[in-house]
DNA sequence: CTGAAAGCGCTAACAC
DNA sequence: GTGTTAGCGCTTTCAG
């Protein structure tokens, strides 16, 4: 950590106040309704006029108070996003996909960040919709109760996203996580494995990553397998907790033949570590992760994976939000479901 | 990509009227002001009319209207956080210490991205003193002349966050890219290497990788060493770009012995690739990389870096901004710089 | 095409 | 302790 070196000076601030249309008003000698027209392209206005605002408003350095303009027209041109969490490396690819949405229209994205934490989510949901936003993206499907009625008392668009494992309180985009693990574990069955270890995040906390557990267990029990170990982590460094569980892992439980990691990152240090230690991979032993992240591209081996079609979901609930805004009694499809789709790379099927 | 299937179903918004301060008012036969004393815990108020209140609040579920709380009040506790990128692994850490801070004051931030363009910085800095924030930090210290003016015009504290090589608008908190580029490059003539390759970002994007490319070479110079070769990539997979990277460059100059490259991401990339053919780091090849990411601690070597005291950063921005609002005519200091510390890990030191 | 009046929902400042 | 009055800076609405 580095310590710190100073610069001492003295720091006074201007005694700005913040200008007003009626500054504008006065410096270009319009009232400050034909002010507000230009400045937000409304009405007839003339070129001459139009002009002068304008030369006004720029030499002043006037920027409008989205405060006042909200109260006055009751309309808030935000969207509040809320998500677990911002280095997830899952996240940032739904908001690249909301945000590009949301550039076409008049809305912007807020995001508030939950760290998987509910009661943290029942506070960031009311301060978000203190500021009465005109639609709210949320991730996941299960909230508390008292976070169900402030999104059902609001009265605006509520996108819940990335699983549809349940209810929504309004509408959902997302993936069935459940049928995902379900597809995992007939590919893992399908391809002969028989020994498996799960390793994943500590489930309470992450609903999505619990119900790919219960569709792999699920899927597994139909071919006959059990899950062999399982070992669950929080906290600190991905790729080398995926390192240090895979040791662990096979130390306990040498015969293993599959290991089912419940992201990808875990995954890539569990292959790093197999690889170091001369596995075969797959023959001796297969793996898998979930996300389909990027950074996989530039692993030594191609790691087999489950797309979870982020991208797509943060566009899909984007566009529903700005549909329902636009057209409030439209009748519109309260669950759509995205199918992700199975990477085998090399390291799900035996050569 | 996942197509979708979907459930149709017509779903209507009860015409609800939010809430306001009267209707509690008038649930609970309180005053509007003595119902908003309450619910700021501000001023004496009875505890049997605050509880009063307060059930009502809670039955109704009202949600306060920040909006109008803040014209009224002229104070809106948001702190603007302006960055290049979310999926860059730097600035979470950023996020992290700024809300940590932050989480012990009344301010909350707010950030908008600008995807290393100048042009969306000013929009989004446009857009994000339109609703008067509070204060302002903000990456980067080099700014376009309308974001300098905007900024001086805005009257809050801004902090511009990361480098400190240039003149701040109003204080800044960061480290020294060119000082960071120039340890690098002594420790990497100290160490023997004589050959060198770079690779990086393009630069006219990222200002504070530009800086220190430029301390390498100028302290390689002092050596007698210039850069032998060098590349530059924008987009795409880091990690697999610094494997096609590397892979090129050493085709194209096979007597390099040592490779820096201006991110952690795309230097693991080279080091996964090199370790695959084989190569002897760090006798035949050295390298390093920038960042201190924790993703590094997974990798089958641990990789020289240089930590950019990213998380430092944000909570010494956060502090500076909250400190000015508390008392905006003490005297502070303009600039702090933060010394990152060398990692020489595995790959910077011949054994 | 332009302007005047009336609030949006809340809080500061002052009475009681 | 509690209530009353007057705005915050803008937009809506309606008149010219």
């Amino acid at each position: 950590m580095g310590q710190s070196k100073n610069r001492k000076h003295a720091v006074t601030q201007p005694p700005k106040r913040p200008l007003t249309l009626r500054d504008v008003s006065e410096a270009s000698g319009v009232s400050e309704m034909t002010v507000s027209r230009v400045l937000r392209n409304r009405g007839d206005v003339s070129q001459t006029t139009r002009e002068r605002v304008l030369r006004a408003a720029k030499r002043l350095g006037y920027v409008p108070n989205k405060i006042a303009g909200a109260l006055a027209s009751q309309r808030v041109n935000l969207v509040g996003v809320i998500i677990p969490s911002l280095s997830n490396m899952v996240f940032p690819d739904v908001m690249t996909g909301i945000s590009q949405v949301l550039e076409d229209t008049e809305l912007q994205p807020v995001v508030g960040v939950t760290d998987y934490i509910p009661e943290k989510e029942e506070k960031v949901l009311y301060e978000m919709l203190s500021w009465r936003p005109s639609g709210v993206i949320i991730a996941g499907i299960e909230h508390s109760d008292a976070s169900r009625a402030m999104l059902e008392a609001s009265g605006i668009p509520v996108v819940e996203i990335m699983d549809i494992d349940g209810q929504p309180v309004d509408c959902a985009v997302g993936i069935s996580h459940r049928r995902a693990g379900r597809m995992m574990g007939q590919a893992i069955a399908e391809a002969g494995f028989r020994r498996i270890g799960f390793m994943g995040t500590k489930m309470p906390l992450d609903h999505r990553a619990r119900k790919r557990f219960e569709g792999l267990t699920g899927a597994l029990a139909k071919a006959g397998i059990e899950v062999a170990d399982q070992e669950f982590y929080s906290g600190g460094s991905a790729l080398a907790k995926g390192r240090e569980m895979t040791a662990a892992m096979l130390d306990r439980t040498p015969d293993l033949d599959f290991l089912y990691y419940s992201n990808d990152m875990i995954a890539a240090g569990g292959l790093l570590y197999l690889l170091d230690k001369g596995i075969d991979i797959p023959n001796q032993i297969g793996l898998a992760g979930f996300n389909g992240v990027e950074l996989l591209n530039g692993l030594p081996r191609q790691l087999a994976t489950m797309d979870a079609c982020r991208f797509e979901i943060g566009r899909k609930a984007a566009e529903l939000v700005s549909q329902r805004l636009a057209a409030p009694d439209a009748s519109i499809d309260k669950v759509i479901e995205l199918f992700p789709t199975l990477s085998y790379g090399e390291t799900l099927r035996r050569t």
